[in-house]
DNA sequence: TTCAACTTTGTACCGGTTACAAAATTGAAA
DNA sequence: TTTCAATTTTGTAACCGGTACAAAGTTGAA
């Protein structure tokens, strides 16, 4: 696998420490966290860091497509290491986000009624497997 | 068509003159506004209306049905009188937000991967129709 | 007419995020 | 190796969408 160093440089981004910390915390763990998960996840380990790095942070590296932005069903932002193509489901019981590996890629770089769609974002919403098998 | 204080009865929703303004704006224009830009729009025909009356009978009104609360791309909740089934595309340059007549109501009520699936929303991203023909 | 229930309003507050400037770090040229 | 400009990090303050709350206003049925 590549090193999380090389992945920076291919993007043109200097392998700061934090740098390195964060985009390894977001590729070891997919839970979709908030950029203050990943604060309170790496405080104990970097306890200088400021808020403010993560979220230049995450910033710098969706821009320069490292990283996916979610406008899931909350207010607030949540990031996921880009991988292969799937959709979002939301346990609406339990909270918690599901990737789904159901591609909708015939959608992007075609025309939708005329727009070049580029993008595409499937966020599903019910009762998750499990909290199905509590109900019963 | 229905009256705005006929579908307020409907749903158990007492008409009051803001309550009947601020539907009546959702259900005629068709431009998935945010809290803030209702406000904007009806404080010179309510000199005293106030934001919190706002954000409470949007409240309201979802969750009595009457409206849909749409969590698109950034992070602030927009709202669009409930309609035909549809789904959104945003503009990455003009940022107009359209409304498109693809359905996947496939989906509702059904299970994927065991998940029951209550809701969907399909965001796609791109290059609208009117942005594509500036470009060439 | 009365009065309890409901609705609206204004203020203060909250939490996620951004602006900004100072401090720290880095790395390439000398 | 030293220097110094460019980059990165940090902390504080501020911003903005949204909510809590209590007071004031309105409504409608007894």
């Amino acid at each position: 696998m590549k090193s999380i160093i090389e992945i920076l440089k291919e993007h043109d981004i200097a392998p700061s420490m934090q740098r390195v910390k964060i985009l390894e915390y977001l590729r070891n763990y997919k839970t979709h966290p908030t950029a203050d998960m990943i604060y309170q996840a790496l405080v104990d380990d970097i306890p200088t860091l400021s808020k403010t790095t993560v979220y230049n942070t995450l910033k710098t590296f969706t821009e320069k497509g490292i990283l996916l932005a979610l406008s899931l069903f909350e207010n607030e932002v949540r990031y996921e290491y880009n991988k292969d193509p799937h959709i979002h489901f939301k346990c609406m019981k339990c909270n918690k986000i599901y990737d789904l590996n159901h591609s909708f890629d015939h959608y992007n770089d075609n025309l939708v009624d005329g727009h070049k769609i580029l993008e595409h974002h499937v966020n599903l919403k019910g009762i998750c497997k499990d909290c199905l098998k509590v109900e019963n």
